[in-house]
DNA sequence: CGGGGGCTTGAGGCCACTCAACGATAGTGG
DNA sequence: CCACTATCGTTGAGTGGCCTCAAGCCCCCG
């Protein structure tokens, strides 16, 4: 269940870069353009994937469910993010829109036909791989042997680098979203924000506790041991 | 430190099937075999991946360490297992043999060099990281969200799946290791071990308690609840 | 203004961890 | 070949970090 927006009439002006379906060696492909409302699925686990999508306003969460409900959380999409990305043909996780979102779209196949031809996109494909797989790779890290603390940590400083435009950090997901990403319960992942905000590595704002203002990025990073 | 073994004079039967180095369009490429002895290590993290890895005979893990030494085992590496492919120029874990390991290596230049002009073989390098995408977001879960016991039967049926031969099961990894991949202590998995143990899903050679004969596998897969 | 969701905080419990002891196993050198 | 020793694995007792359950506040929104 979605809403549908039609596509602009006018040829948009920006379309999936990083894939280097711009460069002028190839034909643009039509792009969609789609809003999701908050809490929508975009598509589901084990679902046919025909699409890759590109954020454009708001947030996508991406997830795996056990069967009696417990979720992780393997990526938070933000603006200009691609998603949806498979090799085989179906979709690894269910994604879900966290906030009203705008994605652009482009179909699969499409896709796998202009790398047919163009080893530039080919290599573009192969390099978003393996970011996602690094980022799996880190988080691995994260989820087996790091404390609840060192986990919030590396979250804020993910999230810094990720979305900072100003000096406030505006997180677009709630408690319970984070949690299922470090693989903690909502209530530890507010503990610790508790306990830095209380050591004054970080501020709120007053108007939301989601918009965040780190105020020692320094000593935040010393709580996030390294690998 | 390693021990250097000379390359075979006659030309090895065997070579990187699985990256399309033997397909018929492509002149073979020098394969080297390297032995290493258990506990030895292969490369370190952060450093220069100038080979690519496959297993011969043996076994390997690849880990992250944090400061503190706590390690994130993040894959085993058994028989035909390549390891060791990294896109960017440097290694994201580090490598070492569990037990004495017989590795065929490939100069990752050269490999990049043939990918460039035989789309099989970019396509296969693809697929591979995909494959290593694919296991680790299935980790993340395991990792974030399992109980030992479910982490312990979900490595139990890993391992039957890559390395049963007959209907004895002789892993080549130590409790350390096992607890080092499943985010768990080597006693939380002895227990666990145990446990299956005395509800008959399991049973031990006699000759070494890291020979596991699995006598219920239904049952085994259903403590490891899916995704 | 009332209802509901999101967030924080407290109290108590439990699962996995820590520390420790002991037996089994395998590798080593005489 | 065997004694010696280090490593590996199991098991028990106790601890602790995170989870569970619960209450209350705040804010948004109808």
């Amino acid at each position: 269940m979605f809403a549908r927006v039609s596509s602009n009439p006018i040829a948009p002006p920006t379309t999936l870069n990083e894939l280097g379906m711009e460069s002028a060696s190839n034909p643009k492909i039509a792009l969609n353009e789609f809003i999701y409302k908050r809490g929508i699925e975009i598509y589901g686990e084990k679902e046919p994937a025909d699409y890759v999508y590109q954020v454009k306003t708001g947030a996508v969460r991406s997830y795996k469910l056990l069967s009696d409900g417990r979720r992780q959380i393997g990526a938070f999409h933000l603006v200009s993010d691609i998603f949806g990305l498979e090799n085989g043909g179906t979709h690894r996780f269910t994604a879900e829109a966290i906030v009203d979102t705008t994605v652009r779209l482009i179909k699969r196949q499409s896709l796998e036909l202009v790398a047919e031809s163009d080893a530039m996109v080919a290599r573009n494909l192969l390099s978003m791989t393996t970011r996602n797989l690094r980022h799996a790779e880190d988080h691995m890290l994260l989820l087996g042997r790091k404390t609840s603390i060192e986990r919030v940590a590396a979250f804020l400083i993910e999230m810094d680098k990720r979305l900072t435009t100003a000096d406030v950090m505006a997180l677009p997901m709630c408690r319970r979203d984070i949690a299922d990403y470090l693989g903690l319960t909502l209530e530890t992942v507010s503990r610790a924000l508790s306990r830095l905000h209380g050591l004054g590595v970080l501020g709120f704002t007053g108007h939301s506790q989601r918009q965040i203002v780190l105020l020692d990025r320094s000593r935040l990073a010393s709580l996030d041991l390294q690998n």
